[in-house]
DNA sequence: CCAACGTGCAACCATTGGGTTGCGAATGTA
DNA sequence: TACATTCGCAACCCAATGGTTGCACGTTGG
């Protein structure tokens, strides 16, 4: 999944899942990424329409999510464009798949071993 | 993945994945999940020796996954032993994956349509 | 039985974080 | 040119959070 998706500077990807994870911990964030990702693009005016927060504080949440590589901008005349960029998704994603992976595996080695 | 994983009560398991992303938001606790999944069993003072922080820190940690559901505990005689219950992870999974899906449709769409 | 160990509870502290408001600067439009 | 948007910056507020310490209560083993 996820394409390089051109176009919009990813804004300093910051490396890690650590700001990935800290970006998708808080709702409001989630639910702007998930706009941005519907409408495809978006500025933190229009967002903000459709959300019970200040469009300051969409702004903030929108340099979170670029601050962990998950949105890029775009200056477009006087609004400031942002679309996702959700490859730093794969990292965080790995990371929990990787927990529940290792958990299963000790299931099984126990479950064998048992057999035995 | 992440079968039942039987034992260990799941401690009320919270619906929806905003606590399991408020879970996974810190560090510390990250690396706690790990530990434990890796043991396949702990203590909170046996995980406080290899953490930079004190027992009672790592409680606090503990309770938060708990109530995550992300963790269930059992009490052994005079102590009470920690074990990851992943389950709740494919939920946030799903989430993550769903939206970077959405992100490559409509960038599939875009292509299409500009095929044309 | 008593000492040692491990847990649980509570108070407290400092920092972060989400949110707001106000304002000046840049850009597009009548 | 004058007006209306839209943005970006800064200051400020309050609640949540990660962390600590101190202490009292069960449990185990010599």
């Amino acid at each position: 999944m996820t394409a390089p998706s051109p176009g919009a500077t990813p804004s300093a990807a910051a490396t890690g899942p650590d700001p990935v994870f800290a970006a998708l911990a808080d709702p409001t964030r989630r639910q702007i990424l998930q706009a941005v990702g519907g409408r495809g693009d978006a500025t933190a005016t229009e967002l903000a329409a459709d959300l019970p927060v200040s469009r300051q504080a969409v702004v903030k949440h929108l340099q979170s999510l670029a601050a962990a590589g998950l949105v890029g901008s775009e200056r477009v005349g006087r609004e400031q464009r942002y679309r996702l960029t959700p490859a730093p998704l794969d990292e965080a994603l790995r990371w929990m798949v990787d927990v529940g992976a290792a958990w299963d595996d000790r299931l099984d080695r126990l479950r064998r071993q048992f057999d035995r």
